[in-house]
DNA sequence: GAACAAATTTGACGTACATCAAGCTCGCCT
DNA sequence: AGGCGAGCTTGATGTACGTCAAATTTGTTC
């Protein structure tokens, strides 16, 4: 593990505030890797070896059922997964796959729990991550089943833009058909949803959407912060 | 708090390991509340004051957004509600109202955040029933995302008949039009879907369900354990 | 038990969204 | 540069599901 690297994991909120000593013995037992794009890395169901924490690339979290898939959501550095599998040493929930080129810290679930157990600034760090994940669900919930899916897309932008820096231009960070899946919908109807919010000044090119008319799109998503703020 | 109350609920997995000065010093404060039926008990919103333990009744929560409004989940005794929100000390994301006449403990929010950071037992039964919940909700949407709304009534009635102990008779629990909100969708839809169980032996009579051809409806709902199993 | 309100059911119809089948665009490869 | 091939778009069509209105059942109150 690079030096940068184990200082960006340590700026995380999950490792920040924790001992050294703890820091060291959950990272003694770490495994670095490289994985190309489209790799597995996890199944639905296995039994959950390690917290993964990603360093570099992206990553897919995607679930099955009878033949159907669908997208849960994609993970980026810096930031870990599966958390809640490891804490409870349960079979995993979702299948994971790279999509570009990834760096992965592997930790052994065993270790987390282990560290868990003796570092109580750790272990109010890892309540307080999973109370926002699980407040994260709760709103990914409540915009599937209170919105149609031209109302998530178009909150969907509206988010991006206010995370990213580029003013009313918007750069979409996955593939459209996967932004489709992740917001439950096909990528037919994505296509034609940007369509229907071109009537709100929205427009496209390839993974560049601009918002020329923000006053008109936010009048029409009418976001709200129990549903599209990631930070409450 | 009557003695079979307490008893009640120091036999919950989130109380049952921590040590008696902590589980008396977190119900020092708590008050003990009997609600009529359909009060509005916490707001979406509002700041969180209290961890709710509902020790009788029923109790629904829902969620609204731009006049819709959808039925997240209902609680039965003996059990907690917005865990998440009181760790986090954030605003709740769901309202909550009583459905029938209920008896409510409120627990202040500071004491539970008090007790966490003093007793590791508790906080890390305080982790295990978040990661919990956490995975319930990821079941949620993997239900929501990769069923049809036949498909989701159908396994909702294996997984009440595994519950219950009536053998292949299923009680409802709750109102249709409740139910249908929590399956996602309407009432008059929630009509029909039941009539179309009827092909596969599914009897209904007001709130009495009879399975008659288990195999044929467990042939088309296919349950799975990484989304109807809420033990796992 | 009559009278009323609320919940459920039913039917007709409309809408949102999926599916299927072409075309199209754009990056990538040799 | 030419030519795959994957992803994206477009149009035609089908299906799942919502909406509206009315009938029916269920429950509740006096």
């Amino acid at each position: 593990m690079k030096p940068t690297e184990e200082a960006d994991i340590r700026a995380l909120s999950l490792f920040k505030g924790m001992a050294d000593e703890s820091f060291d013995a959950l990272f003694r037992g770490a495994y670095v890797q490289n994985f190309p794009p489209m790799i597995e890395l996890i199944t639905e169901g296995d039994p959950c070896d390690f917290l993964h924490v990603m360093v570099g690339g992206s990553v897919e979290l995607y679930a099955s059922w009878n033949g159907r898939e669908t997208t849960m959501a994609t993970v980026r550095p810096v930031s870990t997964f599966i958390l809640a599998a490891t804490i409870r040493d349960a079979p995993y929930l979702m299948s994971a796959r790279t999509i570009e080129k990834s760096r992965i810290v592997l930790l052994p679930s065993t270790d987390v729990r282990e560290v868990f157990s003796t570092d109580p600034v750790f272990a109010r760090a890892i309540v307080d991550e999973l109370a926002k994940c699980y407040r994260g669900v709760i709103k990914n919930t409540k915009n599937l089943k209170l919105r149609t899916s031209i109302e998530r897309l178009a909150n969907y932008l509206l988010r991006v833009r206010k995370f990213g820096d580029n003013g009313d231009t918007v750069h979409l960070s996955m593939e459209k058909r996967r932004l489709a899946s992740y917001l439950g919908m096909t990528p037919e109807n994505l296509s034609r949803a940007f369509k229907t919010l071109q009537g709100y000044g929205v427009e496209v090119d390839g993974a560049r959407v601009t918002i020329n008319k923000i006053d008109d799109l936010t009048n029409f998503a009418k976001p709200e912060v129990l549903i599209d703020d990631f930070t409450v």
